[in-house]
DNA sequence: TTAGCATATTCGCTTATGCAAATAACCTTA
DNA sequence: TAAGGTTATTTGCATAAGCGAATATGCTAA
């Protein structure tokens, strides 16, 4: 990220802030779990994580017939200092712990592809 | 601030990001000055100014002549905590610690009109 | 190869926001 | 009160970016 406000600008969304909160606490997640946890209309979530992706804040990987997105490894300082302090901001906003519910919720329902299908093994997620 | 969406969305701007960084290193500074250090046009200084206002980030102040802005004290801890942190992340840039180069030679000029014709004496001054 | 689920992209529209130029308003001093 | 410096606001325009609906593309399995 060349730019500070480049950074920031993909932080200024509530949208992209809602997923990246999702990929803090799961590491990795797919598309179709995003759009179904937040009631997001699939361009909608296509849309965000494209912007996310171009500003270098998450990365995608294919499985088969998902893809699945997850945190970027920060190349810069600046970066990985932001993104620190995002995980601690973000568990100060009772709405996004809304969504971390949500996310609870469809792993014990068994409706979140990421963890019931894709890698139904603990062992094979980071968290 | 009551979303945190809007708070990255005052940050999401390189103007305003310039701005904070003056007023980080000098504690407060009237609108003219910013317009000579940063090379902006009035009416630019002054939305900008508005819109970090408006987003709590910062104060106003009139002066006699002069309107001073300052840091605000931030109400809630989410934003206590971005603002620490963007003290330091400023610091890790470049162009930033260039336009602190043209404060700090505005100063030694004489052309500073906070330093040198508001508040003169250096006591009066945060730092 | 066809069907069907998952994901990405395009299109048309609306809203937000940036800028310069012009103008208004505020304050001090003569 | 008039002049002049400082700051704020308005206007008109251009661009960025958000959205839903529709469509295209990728992959798997029958």
């Amino acid at each position: 990220m060349r730019n500070l406000a480049n950074l920031f600008k993909a932080l200024c969304d509530e949208s992209r802030l809602r997923i990246l909160n999702l990929l803090v606490h799961t590491g990795e997640l797919c598309v179709c779990d995003m759009q179904r946890i937040l009631k997001f209309s699939q361009p909608k979530v296509s849309r965000h994580l494209t912007y996310l992706k171009n500003a270098g804040l998450v990365v995608d990987q294919r499985k088969g017939m998902w893809v699945i997105y997850s945190l970027a490894n920060a190349e810069d300082e600046t970066t990985k200092r932001l993104m620190k302090e995002l995980k601690d901001i973000f568990d100060l906003n009772p709405n996004l712990k809304e969504d971390l519910m949500q996310l609870k919720r469809a792993i014990k329902d068994g409706t979140c592809t990421t963890y019931c299908v894709i890698y139904p093994k603990k062992s094979k997620r980071k968290n």
